[in-house]
DNA sequence: CCCATGACTAATT
DNA sequence: AAATTAGCCATGG
């Protein structure tokens, strides 16, 4: 515990099915690390595609998907199927109604 | 310890 | 409004 990465992991599982959150979000929810925004990109890189962790559920601040992977999970598109069987509708990359699927905790 | 990398963001131009 | 620049943070070599 206390790694950085373990604290994104546990907070992302929290993420609601048909939700999303940004990685922003998430780096102000682990408190002072504030713009850590790009570290917990790193750290959701660095998990399992098989992990518990719904890696999906994390985008851009702009509403953008965002990456997925490394393109050896299916990159980006995967990531849409996902979140499109969650219910999430995303039109030319970008999620509709954003600011509404956005989870807040 | 310094440099480089990356699933980011906000501010400028 | 689209494209560029610059800032920020954890991790690995």
């Amino acid at each position: 515990m206390g790694t950085f990465d373990e604290a994104v992991y546990r907070l992302v599982r929290r993420v609601p099915r048909g939700r999303v959150t940004t990685y922003g979000d998430v780096a102000r929810a682990l408190g002072r690390r504030g713009r850590a925004a790009r570290a917990v990109g790193q750290a959701l890189l660095r998990n399992s595609a098989g992990s518990p962790v719904p890696c999906h559920r994390v985008v851009r601040a702009d509403g953008t998907l965002g990456g997925y992977g490394g393109g050896f999970s299916g990159g980006p598109r995967r990531k849409q199927a996902l979140l499109e069987g969650e219910g999430v509708r995303i039109r030319d990359g970008v999620i509709v109604g954003f600011g509404a699927a956005r989870w807040r905790g």
